[in-house]
DNA sequence: ATCCATATG
DNA sequence: TAAACATATGGAT
């Protein structure tokens, strides 16, 4: 459902007034009046408090952050955002097609005297959805009814008849099979489609199979003729009317669409000379796949459609809202490209960013996609990994591109259980191979209907192997099959996961956010060994190629992958992406000059330490990084913002010896806080814990993205929380005020231990990103001169491959602190049972 | 294991 | 008159 906006908040909104609808001023007002006094307004109220006492929270934590903290951050999180620039993966198109105000389309279909009025589909109580007509006068999904009503009286509430769009979305999605037999259907009017292997074969078809008649058996359908008169088939009102307004986001992203359908340039039309049927011929390119299906699915239910083109589901769902309704919109797949787009991207687009990430990112200053990169160090203090993670995908313009298979339904009893053998089996082997046990094990079932259930089940001790993980499987499917008995159980996608690994309980292995180490400081060496060893376990390198041996995220993504492509693959995009540290908008000059057009070549080549300019031999990227790193450190530990640093760099990195361990000489506490530690700890300490194995089809995989937890909030020290309303303001748009008072009492003469050069400065963020730029010119030179294949292919380093490989990513839990409860919070306890969420970590694979 | 907050349609 | 509901997720306790 397009849904655009939710509740009414106080003071948002924007409207560009039309001849006929409210502004937004008048709509306010109205809401207002309706709202103030009521019981949800005053549980409104409360609920803005508490969001508000986070941002405080967050703001005081804020405060308290170190320059030199920033700055460590900033080292390990551009590294990690190197990994995931190297992971990139633009070969996949997938694409995101919407319905147009879906339930509100089909009554005025079917109820030519609503054609030209405001409409809304729900109840007095709540409507669902309102076509765009009635969206003039602020009425939108998920308003009461009874205050659509004072924003329009003229408004028709029509009772929502759900059978009927069951069944029209079954035309629809038949359709969308076509193009991909596996698409994701995430609502009635919302699917997902992975068109790759389409494209690929659709390249060879002849014109017949492109060829798409026009029907012209229904007169009433004016819309119809119109496609055929080679004007695009506008809605009667819907095109016309001014852009939906929306309530609570939307800064203005003034596109109009453009006639979008048959877009007579873009595909012939063809009258039958002998005066047969008309007939259109959709090009090869994925926007005339993306016409056709749109097409189609007018032809076949009369209703239009909005449709996004990108290399990943998170774009692909943001670009469909772009030229919505009945419009197309489409990113190519090179990064510029993406990165353009992402660019002035407000954050409240994207998938999985709501209202209270909002404001709460807003509050920090960030508004756009830029920002929110410009300030991932930052975020990466004040937010636990996973959210981290999931703002620096978003920021990068990162995101899934996998989608489940359907497989043809299964209700034989027998089969079921030999499926879900076949499942525990494999996941079995992901465990063994990740050294994992655990102890609970869930079952996740889709029936035809696409109802989703877990069921899950904890047992005393930990298990790992097959037939133990299927016995209590077993159990678990046998109930469900039981319960529906004598009705068979037709599924469409079964998944076995397990969770609660006996590792959860190492500390060690928890979840943390950086700040809480930092705090913690004082950590043994014993400890960084401790870790550094597991990590240098898990590092082993193991060759793509050894599908056998592939750790169960590479096996995945290869699964998944319909083209040819060999996942990671190096790709000349790829590899102009190696460049991370600046923000998007400043990365372009960089990334046309580092064309780095190297072959694959050996992963071993012979580098030159940018920081210490050491030469390091023959050695993997992977060890070279970590050599950086530990120059990188020292050098930190050396440009102690209290004295006057004046890094030798040559002279900090002493031996030769690449990748050790810190030098004993090194006695800060920060020592255990050396990047290549500490990424480690924070790309596999938080998402393993559940491995699954799925069958079937359509990975649950809604949204993707952020996630967080306040576990590291602490105060505040913004203004002014209260008004939500009003953008940036003077404080918000620049660096945190923390962080100015503090730089502006000292001035630091450095020297960039890249360049070498003095650099006078008051900022060390400034110095920082100087520094950046030095050592990823110089990085990106040593192995332009090397030849060297940037893209490091062979890493099977979990943090990469995990975060890429649950297709699902987490949004935005919460944790703050917590807050009395309302003495009412009605319906929580309806959702709870079945869901398996004791996992810290998770690692989902599917397979068929 | 249970509860809470966020997000989506 | 009147502000839903189901579901999924991370996280805290």
């Amino acid at each position: 459902m397009d849904n655009d906006g939710l509740l009414l908040r106080m003071g948002l909104n924007d409207n560009k007034a039309g001849m006929e609808g409210l502004d937004k001023e008048k709509i306010n007002k109205i809401i207002m009046e309706a709202s103030k006094g009521s019981r949800f307004y005053e549980n409104e109220l409360k609920k803005e408090k508490q969001v508000n006492q986070r941002i405080e929270n967050m703001m005081q934590q804020k405060s308290q952050i170190t320059t030199k903290q920033l700055w460590k951050a900033q080292l390990q999180v551009d590294k990690f955002a190197m990994e995931l620039e190297q992971s990139r993966d633009l070969h996949c198109t997938i694409i995101h097609i919407d319905m147009d105000a879906f339930y509100a389309a089909v009554e005025m279909r079917d109820n030519p005297e609503l054609r030209d009025k405001p409409i809304a589909v729900g109840s007095m109580r709540m409507l669902a959805t309102s076509n765009y007509h009635a969206r003039r006068f602020g009425v939108r999904a998920a308003m009461p009814g009874f205050i659509a009503k004072r924003l329009c009286p003229q408004l028709t509430i029509v009772a929502p008849n759900f059978d009927k769009y069951r069944k029209i979305s079954k035309e629809v999605r038949e359709i969308l099979a076509d193009y991909d037999p596996n698409f994701m259907a995430m609502s009635l009017d919302e699917a997902y489609l992975n068109i790759t292997k389409h494209l690929e074969e659709r390249q060879n078809w002849p014109e017949d199979k492109r060829r798409h008649f026009i029907k012209t058996e229904n007169p009433s359908e004016n819309d119809k003729t119109e496609a055929v008169g080679s004007r695009a088939p506008e809605l009667n009102e819907d095109t016309l009317s001014v852009s939906p307004l929306l309530f609570e986001d939307s800064p203005p992203q003034l596109k109009k669409p453009e006639p979008e359908i048959p877009s007579q340039e873009h595909f012939e039309e063809q009258r039958d000379p002998q005066g047969l049927q008309n007939s259109v011929i959709f090009g090869t390119s994925a926007e005339e796949v993306v016409k056709e299906i749109r097409f189609r699915i007018k032809q076949k239910t009369s209703l239009t459609a909005s449709a996004g083109i990108a290399p990943n589901t998170v774009l692909a769902k943001v670009c469909s809202d772009k030229n919505k309704p009945n419009g197309q919109y489409q990113i190519p797949p090179t990064r510029q490209a993406v990165m353009d787009f992402i660019k002035d991207l407000p954050i409240r687009k994207v998938p999985g960013i709501g209202k209270v990430t909002e404001k709460m990112l807003k509050a920090l200053g960030i508004i756009t996609c830029s920002d929110l990169y410009q300030k991932r160090a930052l975020l990466s203090l004040l937010f636990s990994e996973t959210s981290w993670h999931s703002f620096l995908h978003i920021s990068l313009g990162l995101g899934s591109t996998q989608m489940e298979r359907t497989f043809t339904e299964i209700s034989k009893a027998e089969e079921l259980y030999s499926l879900c053998q076949e499942l525990c089996s494999d996941l079995a082997q992901d465990l063994q191979r990740e050294g994992l046990k655990g102890k609970t094990v869930t079952i996740k079932l889709k029936n035809v209907n696409f109802e989703v259930k877990t069921r899950a089940s904890t047992v005393a001790a930990v298990v790992s192997t097959a037939e133990e993980i299927f016995a209590i499987a077993k159990e678990l499917l046998k109930a469900e099959i039981d319960a529906d008995y004598p009705q068979p159980l037709r599924l469409r996608l079964m998944g076995v996961r397990i969770s609660g690994f006996a590792n959860e309980e190492d500390p060690k292995n928890r979840q943390r956010s950086i700040i809480s180490f930092l705090k913690a400081g004082g950590h043994s060496l014993d400890t960084i060994g401790s870790v550094l060893e597991k990590n240098d376990r898990d590092r082993v390198v193991k060759p793509p190629e050894a599908s056998h041996k592939e750790s169960f995220f590479t096996k995945k993504r290869s699964e998944m992958s319909w083209n040819h492509q060999v996942i990671f693959k190096c790709e000349p995009e790829a590899k102009q992406d190696f460049q991370v540290s600046q923000p998007p908008s400043l990365s372009k000059e960089e990334m046309n000059e580092n064309l780095a057009t190297s072959e694959n070549v050996d992963e071993c080549q012979v580098f030159t330490c940018p920081i210490c300019f050491m030469e390091q031999g023959k050695i993997c990227l992977e060890a070279l990084n970590r050599h950086v790193d530990e120059c990188l450190s020292r050098t930190l530990i050396d440009c102690d913002p209290k004295m006057v640093a004046v890094p030798q760099s040559q002279s900090l990195c002493s031996e030769v010896n690449p990748d050790l361990k810190p030098q004993k000489t090194i006695e800060s506490p920060l020592v255990d806080f050396v990047p290549s530690v500490s990424v480690d700890v924070l790309s596999k300490g938080h998402h393993t814990a559940a491995l699954s194995t799925e069958a079937g089809n359509e990975k649950n995989q809604k949204q993707y993205s952020s996630l967080w937890n306040n576990s590291c909030l602490d105060e505040y020290f913004y203004q002014n929380p209260s008004h939500e309303n009003e953008g940036s303001d003077a404080t918000s748009s620049g660096e945190p005020k923390a962080l100015q008072t503090n730089l502006s009492q000292d001035k630091y003469t450095l020297v960039c231990p890249v360049c070498n050069l003095e650099q006078k400065t008051s900022d060390l963020m400034l110095f920082n990103g100087h520094v950046d730029i030095c050592l990823n010119k110089g990085l990106i030179k040593e192995l332009r001169e090397d030849n060297v294949n940037l893209v490091m292919n062979c890493s099977t380093e979990s943090s990469k491959n995990t975060t890429e490989s649950s297709g699902k990513m987490q949004r935005p839990g919460n944790n703050m602190a917590k807050m009395k409860r309302p003495g009412l919070m009605t319906n929580n306890s309806t959702s709870k049972k079945t869901k398996p969420n004791n996992s810290k970590y998770t690692i989902d694979t599917f397979f068929k």
